[in-house]
RNA sequence: GGCUGAGUGGCAGAGUGGUUAUGCAGCGGCCUGCAAAGCCGUGUACAGCGGUUCGAUUCCGCUCUCAGCCUCCA
């Protein structure tokens, strides 16, 4: 087996993967906040760390892999109010939409999906560690905030420093912190709000507390793997470093691991500018395997950047890949063939699944070359292929099935009528009558359907 | 102002101190009733300027441009 290299963020370079213990692997990453449906960016996160969860269990590491779900905050109050129901109702419905897309992009559910709300206790008795080591104070306003100050590593991840940081410049200061930085870990609550009992009387958590409480919880005091967005490294990540080694005197996270945005017109797609797209409205276009293999056709780091255009291009990319091993028995290799070898090589380079995919095209590229010389060797190399695609969670249905399937939740023509349309022109066909035929072709292709014929069969796939 | 990261052929996107990425699109051919799929062939790409080097797209420096974080955001 070759060697696992992860970029990890607190020190910016590849650096080889050395599990806390042998054979195992424990992945913490932030999820949603869940007042709304995931959009694409939130698409993103759930198919890379999916496909590094995969690729753990590929290599044969007992994986645990958690993600934690924020089901109280500003937001979701705000949003439960305008709707005139509970928090929790609305959590709740957002909960089971979001696994609703995760299937649809054929992402495994996490080990673990912990929720905020059900993990309060632990979020207390951190904060009073924090509190009784001086990490955390009581505000005049009753806020608990976290004393930035009194944990000297802070800024190690984010690579600032608390004096380069431009306090205020954006959001006025609170007067009730001691430092401008200082952050919430406790909150009172306002009239009507939901609460939950605490030292600190009735109040909420911050933000940050909930994933150094429930990281913990799940998988101990250091982890192997942290992941989330960019946009988390700071304030969230850095303030959940200082959270849990401050209360654990411990080494947090061994590797932090940051996926690039989506981005649209080059700008970063967020639900602050509104300029998103839902998983749910792309689906309606697009099959969910095509968004899932534009998320994978560039590196997790880099900058994605969205248009119909790029799907396009991966819907074209995935017709080649399943139409090579249409009508192929797939056979399982006994020895690691070159592909297989050069695929690990990519995808131990810090999961660089863009290289990865370009070896199952060669692969491909040779199944199609082979398919009639060597029936047996294009069998094999299917099985190749098959063995690369799983640990990106690609090519996990039928081929004919899926060319046949339609291209997204979008009224289409239902296969009977392609089936009795295909039939009529088959006799067309057999009567010599090219026109009609020719004519029945590209009635069902205005509808998006491509008809191939081979020999006296006639196949066909939705495009 | 501070701190990151990036600029590759028509588009997308890997990578490398000297040799074909890969996909899509295009062009030519084979196959086909014609197509489609597939196969074969086909592209003077590496922001600019200097430097190191026998040789740099790849290393170093500077310049320009873009993006991100410093507020909630995946």
């Amino acid at each position: 087996m070759g060697q696992l290299k992860i970029f990890n963020s607190l020190y910016r370079t590849k650096v080889l993967f050395q599990p806390i213990e042998t054979g195992k692997v424990g992945i913490y990453v932030c999820g949603m906040t869940v007042y709304d449906f995931c959009h694409i960016g939130h698409a993103r996160v759930m198919v890379v760390f999916d496909v590094v969860a995969r690729y753990f269990k590929y290599l044969g590491y007992e994986v645990k892999y958690v993600r934690n779900i924020t089901d109280i905050d500003d937001k979701i109050i705000a949003r439960a109010n305008e709707a005139g129901e509970d928090f929790s109702v609305l959590t709740t419905r957002f909960i089971k939409e979001m696994h609703h897309d995760e299937a649809d992009l054929n992402v495994l559910r996490p080990d673990l999906e912990p929720l905020a709300t059900e993990s309060i206790d632990d979020i207390i008795r951190m904060i009073n560690v924090l509190i009784e080591r001086e990490n955390a104070y009581v505000g005049d306003n009753g806020d608990v905030y976290y004393a930035v100050e009194s944990f000297e590593k802070y800024g190690q991840l984010s690579g600032r420093k608390l004096d380069d940081m431009n306090a205020g410049e954006r959001v006025e200061v609170d007067t009730n912190k001691r430092n401008p930085f200082d952050f919430v870990l406790w909150k009172p609550a306002k009239a009507g709000e939901p609460s939950w009992p605490s030292p600190w009387g009735e109040g909420r958590p911050g933000w940050h507390i909930e994933c150094s409480a429930m990281a913990t919880c799940c998988l101990g005091d250091q982890i192997d793997i942290h992941g989330g967005g960019m946009d988390l490294q700071f304030p969230h990540h850095e303030n959940e470093i200082a959270q849990s080694e401050a209360a654990t005197g411990v080494h947090y996270v061994n590797t932090w691991m940051h996926n690039g945005f989506v981005r649209i017109d080059d700008e970063k797609m967020s639900k602050s500018l509104g300029n998103f797209f839902t998983v749910r409205e792309v689906l309606k276009k697009y099959r969910g395997e095509e968004i899932r293999f534009f998320v994978l056709s560039s590196h997790y780091r880099s900058p994605l950047n969205y248009s119909e255009e790029q799907l396009n291009e991966s819907r074209s990319a995935l017709e080649r890949l399943y139409t090579a091993i249409r009508d192929v028995e797939p056979k399982r290799h006994h020895i690691k063939s070159d592909y297989i070898e050069r695929f690990e090589e990519a995808m131990n380079d810090d999961f660089n699944t863009a290289k990865a995919i370009s070896v199952m095209f060669e692969c491909a590229n040779d199944i199609n070359k082979q398919r009639s010389l060597d029936p047996e060797q294009a069998s094999l190399m299917a099985g190749d292929l098959l063995q690369m695609a799983e640990p990106l969670g690609l090519l996990a249905q039928d081929p004919n099935e899926y060319l046949q399937s339609t291209t997204g939740s979008d009224a289409a023509i239902s296969n009977d009528d392609i089936d009795s349309q295909v039939t009529k022109r088959l006799q067309a066909k057999a009567d010599k009558d090219w026109a009609l035929a020719d004519q029945i072709r590209d009635e069902l292709k205005a509808q998006g359907v491509i008809v191939e014929d081979k020999g006296k069969e006639t196949s066909w796939r939705r495009a």
